[in-house]
DNA sequence: GATGAATGAGACTTCATTCAT
DNA sequence: TATGAATGAAGTCTCATTCAT
């Protein structure tokens, strides 16, 4: 997860992979640096002239995170769909599903760490909304209002679209990988989701 | 919010206040007792006069919030609800979510230090499950099959349409009155959402 | 063990009789004075009402006991003595044995929080060595004397032989009846005390 | 007392020490962590980076002292010290009882800390048997079989000639070394021992 | 006299952080 | 640079004792 980072020394990384591990596990406050030090085999000591802080750990691993790896990821779905490469918002979908599933997959401590802590840090919560909230969320909006000039979509408010259809997708996707990953759920139910917000669940009559 | 609670004394329930919004504020392992005693202007004996632990504490705030989460909707008369009170399940889903609305409300701090403690508690986790999954699941799926009969909703797997259904509300009401508790929503967005779950978000043509 | 007592209430009565059986198994320090007051049936309170403080409690329980319980047993036993009850010195030791060993099963917990206790307060221990030590072991050295002077004991320092009597039946005793209550031992072995004591270990020739 | 141990630094030293002298003084739950600290002139903390409890404590300091109690007699060639060193049961005795003696007086604190506590720990107690109690014992019964063999020692039970011996020495030793070490006892009354256990207290005619 | 809720000092223990090596 | 022993503040919890009822 860290190795693409340039400039860290073996050291480095180990312990900035086994703190997210166990800031994901037990939380922030519930692990010690103590523990982060025996898993990253390295002495305790050794954290603190990385880190200043715990706290710093923390901020190391959540916040150029949320900058450089969520950042980009997002980035490049979206140059994708504005680049016209689906014909209809289903497939947009679909893709995008995909896209969010295997970055959830590659990254669940990270999010983990990310959901858990937001609330607390003040500070992560503002960098959060800046970086991603902002910006993605007027990305999303032209893609609407560009299915919507289709003809694709109906004519709402391209924020409640966006809402409700992020926040099915967002919730199915947060509890199936990491709120309950043991759950055994058929896989075929995103081809139902895809359908359901496409045609609604009411019974059309032939 | 412990008003209600009889047999109690007055120092418990000013523990227990002090406790659920230093839990809700700092986190269950961010808190500490001599923080919640101060708070409750009690010494810090008298909290484990009445509480064995602290984990003992989290749990005597937490166990009763579970089991009203989706309770109260179904404690009446099942019956009842299905066959006289709701017409549609357009209908009934507004009902829930009004009543969910209100209940979110009523419970903000409770609720996010449930969902906070959730993955860091195994024994909360398993009463959780124990309570809200199979309990109110069961009965979901009966409401969803007793519309499916009467021909107003697709014939799919219940579980599909509930998990789709729900996670939508469900995250809906989460981000709007906990998460991010101070963006400025459209209070009508409720009727989008069941619009769209209703017929979707493709335009038909005329 | 309390009953004989006058002008004991029954609560006070029963404070006594859980304080000795707690302090006995589980130490002094090792006792808390809501156990006693649980074990005695009475609150909290009632105990700090009848005696000052834990220690106060402690002192009760030992130090009168010591005078008024041992020491009239004692003396009991060597005014027969000294009565010229005994025509061996044989008999008087097992006399004492069988006395001992009943006034030992009798006061188990007693004598425990005596063994236990004593190192740790010397205002007990100046009581035990004046009210027991002296009073006791001078009438001791009377009934040797008298036995030397029928010329049935060898005629050493008569506290010699106190010394490694008593101390071969004391620790016979308290090993038996108090620190491992359990073993299992041959009862027959008092005749071989005394036959040791009286011959000795070495094996005369016919 | 602990300087010869290895591989212990000089705070584990002084811990120890100091651990041993207050418990010794005090008892075991009469002694706080804190004030082991201070006499040993570390922070308290220092104390549990060494010893994962209070109790680990303990043990750390009473264990190895189990082992050494009756040990050093018979860690030697056993064989060797019955049929050549000691001609007669008495040399063995007085050349054990010398060895306990020495041993008793480096050990003082240590040995009053196990008499202390041994009935308070199960733990302990299930040690103390398994180590002193199977092992020693078998020994010594081969030895007093041994000394039966050769005609000194009369034909009883060998575990009663070795109750009976064994608590004489041992009580005469714990009295006068550790429970009233200021006594002043008389130091040929180790003979006497000897003497009254080989030939009794009973008056031979000539 | 009896109660038991309340107290607060102090117990054991953890842990982020420092610093001599 | 890396180490890990040492620190001491702070955490959870216990308990003898008090006091209003």
């Amino acid at each position: 997860m860290f190795n693409d980072e340039q400039n860290l020394t073996e050291k480095q990384r180990g312990i900035l992979a086994a703190a997210t591990e166990l800031f994901a596990e037990k939380g922030y406050a519930g692990t010690s640096t103590s523990e982060i030090a025996k898993k990253a085999g390295v002495a305790e000591g050794t954290i603190f002239r990385h880190y200043k802080s715990k706290k710093e750990l923390l901020l190391t691993i959540v916040s150029p995170t949320m900058i450089k790896i969520l950042g980009p990821v997002f980035k490049r779905d979206f140059n994708k769909v504005l680049d016209k490469e689906f014909d209809t918002f289903q497939d947009f979908i679909r893709a995008m599903i995909q896209n969010r599933i295997k970055f959830v997959k590659n990254n669940t401590p990270l999010l983990r760490i990310l959901i858990q802590e937001l609330p607390f840090h003040e500070d992560l919560k503002k960098q959060f909304i800046e970086h991603i909230g902002k910006d993605v969320f007027e990305k999303l909006r032209e893609t609407v209002r560009h299915f919507q000039a289709k003809g694709q979509l109906i004519d709402t408010n391209p924020d409640t679209i966006i809402r409700i259809v992020g926040s099915s997708i967002f919730s199915y996707i947060i509890s199936r990988y990491i709120v309950i990953p043991d759950a055994d759920w058929d896989d075929e139910e995103i081809e139902w989701i895809i359908e359901i917000l496409t045609n609604g669940i009411s019974r059309k009559e032939s």
